[in-house]
RNA sequence: GGAGGAGUUCCCGAGUGGCCAAAGGGGGCAGACUGUAAAUCUGUUGCGUUUCGCUUCGGUGGUUCGAAUCCACCCUCCUCCA
């Protein structure tokens, strides 16, 4: 399933085969949280711009259109049109943004939700059967994503009751799977670590939850609040313990900057709304850093937003022009951005592999870990 | 020609004696955003030597301790009647 092919210090290169393709790691995933990249972004731009997996949220997608009517339309892949290898997350990070609607108990979590305040409640065996519904390659196991900061006390209950969750995550989807009619028979499902910052809880989760025979390994519940030096502590703390052979997910990362380094400890998978959502604001990631096209000193500059750029965007516009069309609220404006920004995230993933399959990753590092984050002046 | 009404900061627009450098919107400028309740949110928007000073509410003059606010004249615009 998943092999490595090269080694530079604890940064890795592997292949990693699923039902719909195998992808090359590391890897981006581009997130379609509702079956769609927001900023009007199709399953057709997706290989245009570069993305191998593409990822979609199993709570978004039960309260619209519904599971079980993505399941009678042949499921996800086919419903958006993307044929490739697609993720699906639990719903566990919802548990952690929607904090305010929803209560959890050792069955599970009931969501107001929060279209019309209905009561959905969703427990492992739920996140299983909607994300076996939707078919995706991979499934998240439930997890709760533990808010920063949070008490000891509380952080060590909650680790205990997603790993809890996680044996019931595995006998539903291995019962899901061998059903017959199942979307996607050859689903596999990630197990994920929590723990908050405190190093010897998610060490403790993740040494128990390796041995539950997932597929891959999260961390999950990072970048949410804790400095970054106390995000890579922790990676640093958890990866001797995630199973080798496996790869390893680091959920919801992150800045450019956050993937190189986190790369450079041993991840092999990640996800981030960043590059979309700024791309909607108007903050687009060049080589030379970030910059905001809303930015008056972009009004007559006529090159493209990167010159090193061959993304649909930078293949045919000015920065003026996509200025422009950010000011006058054009859609248009959004969709390059968004293209723009993830095509730069795709390719980002596709120079560090080439730098891991050369051996120069350390100079990679070196050169752009710290640039990529400035603000582009040129 | 007659009768009414109106001129406020970049724009629209509140304010009818001191708590007003002046509400609220818009526009402008800038910032934030990390498993997406986000095409969202925040800050700022007269000048300066910034717990204070200066200039500003069509113009000029006046009343008053104090005027965007009251008075006189003037200028401009709008509506109706002839």
């Amino acid at each position: 399933m998943f092999q490595i092919i090269k080694q530079e210090g604890a940064a890795r290169r592997g292949v990693f085969t699923c039902p719909h393709g195998t992808v090359q790691t590391p890897v981006f995933m581009n997130v379609g949280t509702q079956g769609a990249i927001k900023g009007a972004v199709s399953a057709r731009d997706l290989r245009e711009i570069g993305c191998q997996v593409e990822l979609s949220n199993t709570y978004h997608l039960h309260l619209r259109p519904g599971d079980e009517v993505v399941r009678q339309l042949g499921g996800l892949h086919r419903f958006m049109g993307w044929d490739g290898p697609m993720l699906t997350d639990s719903g566990g990070f919802q548990v952690f943004s929607l904090s305010g609607l929803r209560k959890i108990t050792e069955e599970g979590v009931t969501f107001a939700s929060h279209i019309d305040g209905r009561r959905i409640f969703m427990g492992p065996e739920e996140s299983m059967r909607i994300q076996s519904n939707l078919g995706s390659d991979i499934a998240m196991a439930f997890d709760e994503c533990i808010e920063n900061p949070s008490p000891r006390d509380y952080v060590q209950r909650s680790c205990d009751r997603t790993a809890r969750w996680l044996e019931r995550c595995k006998v539903e989807h291995d019962r899901l799977n061998a059903q017959p009619g199942t979307v996607n028979p050859g689903q596999m499902l990630f197990g994920i670590d929590q723990g908050g910052t405190y190093p010897d809880i998610r060490v403790a989760h993740m040494e128990q939850i390796a041995q539950m025979d997932c597929d891959g390994y999260a961390i999950g519940g990072l970048a949410v609040g804790e400095p970054t030096e106390v995000m890579y502590e922790i990676i640093e703390a958890v990866e001797p313990h995630m199973p080798r052979e496996k790869p390893r997910y680091l959920m919801g990362v992150g800045t450019p900057s956050n993937i190189i380094e986190a790369v450079a400890r041993g991840i092999d998978f990640f996800d981030c709304v960043m590059p979309a959502r700024n791309a909607r604001h108007g903050k687009l990631f060049t080589w030379n850093g970030t910059l905001n096209i809303k930015n008056e000193r972009f009004k007559l500059d006529d090159r493209p937003i990167d010159p090193g750029c061959s993304c649909p965007a930078c293949r045919m516009f000015s920065r003026a022009y996509l200025r422009h069309l950010f000011v006058a609220g054009e859609m248009l404006a959004m969709r390059l951005a968004v293209l723009h920004n993830l095509y730069f995230y795709n390719e980002l993933m596709s120079r560090i592999r080439q730098a891991l399959d050369d051996g120069t990753f350390v100079q990679f590092r070196a050169e752009y870990s710290g640039r990529l984050g400035k603000v582009c002046e040129l």
